[in-house]
DNA sequence: AACGATACGGAACGTCGTTCCGTATCGCAA
DNA sequence: TTGCGATACGGAACGACGTTCCGTATCGTT
């Protein structure tokens, strides 16, 4: 609601024929431009990647985290949706919960500067963390809700807390030889089950 | 070595009386913004807050980063100092890690946006990043050590991942009421032990 | 072909960290 | 005390950033 139908909004739909060409071609230059100089790389770098003014960024995604929304929207739903998929096909919840965290872990660092931006208080980034939040944080608990009901793990940690720190753990995983989230992340889950 | 006197060096015990007056001003300055508007507070509000130019702050430290270190030495030292102290005293090296590491979160959660600025690997935060590391990860490294002699824990993890991890799950500890690190951190500590 | 609506480009603004330089202050020597 | 060289000071200026604004170019329609 409020979604005036354009920007982080579903497919708007035009009218005008160059309108639907930039959102694409805007789409596909920030996906390049984040690939090699990571999510934080400066505006002006994906306008002249699009060969488009900095005006029509900010025309067609209100904010640069809306932008950055646009580029991961079909990975963040695939991971949402891959959930419940996880939950049906697993031996157990708990194991499933893992393997979802895993797959969450995977996206956040494959890119670059993502995971540090989700927690970015500055910089107007609050719509990302919002977005991830929104979509990623219902089907967390969800697992979370059946492990719980299983009696695998307590209920001490809620899904928030959970979804938070993982994502705070993958915070310069890329950009870092020395530091790996994923063994960390690895000890977490498991220290979730059968608490005392 | 290479420190030429001044900044963030020793005590640079200096000729003129004004640059010794206005070394303490910039640090109490800095000390009390950092209170109320977080470690990332402009330079600007800083020089204010002392009555003094910005240029006045960056010859006395080179950069924000050198500032930010300079006003937390102390308490960097006391928890650097504290690990040894806490080997001898606790009934074993995983129990006084675990203390130990309450002291390092303790620390970081208390100080709005030091976690996130010391992983921040955009503007010039890196020297924050390498003093922290400097002092602490010897530290830690004793005392993990001494766990993993002891046979408590196994050496999969290094010093490093666990101190980056730790203080990766710090970030916005402050700032957002939903969301408390020492729980994790627990978890993590907990599962240090006996791994399999 | 002409027109109104809409989108475009990129200059301009405010904020940031940092640098630079003309001026004020310091400590010392006479 | 006065003068002087060395040193530190204040704050304007710079470049990079996210974002806004507006004169101009392009679109779809009549």
């Amino acid at each position: 609601m409020g979604d005036s139908g354009q920007g982080t909004g579903t497919t708007p739909e035009s009218k005008r024929k160059d309108v639907r060409r930039n959102q694409q071609t805007l789409l596909d230059a920030a996906a390049a431009v984040f690939l090699t100089s990571g999510v934080d790389a400066p505006v002006r770098d994906i306008a002249a990647e699009a060969g488009v003014g900095t005006g029509t960024i900010y025309r067609h995604f209100p904010t640069r985290a809306d932008l950055v929304i646009a580029v991961y929207r079909h990975q963040v739903e695939a991971c949402a949706e891959a959930g419940p998929a996880l939950l049906a096909a697993g031996p157990t919840p708990h194991a499933a919960l893992g393997r979802w965290l895993d797959l969450f872990v995977d996206f956040l660092v494959t890119k670059h500067g993502l995971a540090a931006a989700l927690q970015n208080d500055t910089s107007g980034f609050e719509a990302l963390h919002a977005h991830f939040l929104d979509r990623l944080l219902p089907v967390c608990t969800q697992l979370l809700d059946a492990a719980v009901a299983g009696g695998e793990i307590s209920d001490d940690l809620d899904a928030y807390q959970l979804m938070r720190g993982i994502g705070n753990l993958c915070i310069g995983a890329d950009s870092d030889p020395r530091y790996d989230a994923r063994p960390l992340v690895a000890l977490l889950v498991a220290g979730l089950r059968r608490p005392h």
